[in-house]
DNA sequence: GGACCATCCGCGCAGTCGCGCAGGTATCGT
DNA sequence: ACGATACCTGCGCGACTGCGCGGATGGTCC
């Protein structure tokens, strides 16, 4: 062990620890669900509670901790709320797993 | 609510499960910098241990998650147990979210 | 002003996670 | 067979997470 291989070295541990945090927002399937929706548009929360079948306290909670992750933005429109993703990654890398957007071409 | 957007269907719930059980496994910095490491090539558990700096028993008890959730593939060569990383969505996912790696090139 | 709606926040509970510890398994050298 | 090495596994503890519930907040309409 300890070879000290050539040209490698591990990311810094914040980098590391940023990846892991945002990877984390994306391990519940409801959040998965709610940004999924939210690829092919932007949306309320009593709108994506519909969506992904969940009730729209635990929808507002989870986008909560999105919107504290930076993965999404979110958008007062009289007493509706609604939600975007800007995150480049965090779209490549849902469109990756869950096969590509149909509705997201254009 | 409820707007019936055409050409526009939440994935099978199983699919979203495996997506949110995949990403689980990169929700820790310690299985991240595990991952990472071994996108560099195969590598045994003290060595990762050395690498990620964590306790051979944790780095053996995560690359056990890491292998029921399919993500690693292990090799026994003697008494040490190398380790691989053959799913090529977890190598782009994870060179997307770190920066490409630099040693991955051949 | 009051009624109403969509959303957010604080609390509590059950379930899960990471990890240290101790004991077990597999393999090699003598 | 015996010991040493490298690894795996079951158990327990502390910490975190998702979610339901009740209450507060911001906004619209009459």
């Amino acid at each position: 062990m300890h070879e000290s291989i050539p040209g490698f070295a591990m990311p810094p541990e914040d980098e590391v620890r940023r990846v892991a945090d945002a990877m984390r927002m994306l391990s519940d399937p409801t959040r998965v669900k709610i940004l999924w929706a939210l690829l092919q548009g932007e949306s309320s929360v009593a709108c994506l509670a519909e969506l992904v079948g969940a009730a729209p306290t635990a929808v507002s909670q989870h986008l909560s901790k999105l919107r504290l992750s930076g993965l999404v933005e979110n958008r007062r429109e009289g007493t509706f709320v609604y939600y975007t993703v800007e995150d480049p990654a965090v779209r490549d890398v849902l469109q990756r797993m869950l096969g590509r957007s149909p509705a997201t071409a254009g």
